[in-house]
DNA sequence: GATGTATTCAACCTCTAGGTTGATAAAGCG
DNA sequence: CGCTTTATCAACCTAGAGGTTGAATACATC
């Protein structure tokens, strides 16, 4: 049987918005996302704009696979970096679920208030 | 002139990011956003579904309403709280905005290939 | 095989997040 | 007014995040 490469089943769908949101809370790694949307970039190329180090965007760069927003290729010693959109949309999926229902929820009281100002 | 009530300008947007991230980073706070989607509540309603302190639950709601999040109303002794959905869409907007832009890329790399197939 | 380049590992430091318990504040109620 | 309910404040503890420096690994090149 194959080793499993693919999303560790053992990390729930909890954890996995635990990270994803954590990773998203830290600016430089919006940062880094927002360079990952234009293209694929290496971890010498995303640490370049900032005033840390290399380390410190390495660990970064960890979190947020850790997270599965972004993955990684082997090209010669460079580690290009990829975003997945999926994942990202997992988050806004997880978001608008809960915006929704709160919207939806606005809309079913201005329909009762309405119907009430018919018959006072 | 009156006292500014709303969104404290001090208050920049990135920090806003990193607030409403971090605060849905947490999984008690998630299950709370959850609960509030389906109507206000106050805080003892909020804390009874969990094993931890009302105190607990108070600073989460602290993180929460600081995120932007939730709004509270005074309500005799009670202090319910409330989702704000727009809060919640400020985040899908972030998110979105670069995760089309990764699709977007993808469209025209396809597009691009399917040229090349024609010209070979 | 030695050297250079790209990246990670390891140890360490400091600050904060999330939890607890105990005391305090504010509003209704006997 | 004293008591109860609802919620917050304050002090404390522990684990982890995010940063640093310095050493180690992996591949490419000379």
């Amino acid at each position: 049987m194959d080793k499993v490469e693919l999303a560790d089943p053992a990390i729930s769908e909890e954890d996995r918005l635990n990270r994803a949101f954590a990773a998203l809370s830290d600016p430089l790694r919006r940062r880094i996302v927002a360079r990952l949307a234009q293209g694929d970039a290496t971890v010498n190329e995303l640490a370049e704009p900032f005033s840390v180090t290399l380390q410190a965007v390495s660990k970064h760069l960890k979190v947020l696979e850790d997270a599965g927003l972004i993955t990684r290729r082997r090209e010669a010693q460079r580690r290009p970096c990829h975003l997945d959109p999926e994942a990202l949309g997992r988050l806004t999926a997880w978001i608008e679920g809960y915006r929704q229902t709160v919207e939806e929820r606005y809309e079913r009281l201005d329909a009762l208030l309405a119907s009430q100002e018919n018959q006072p």
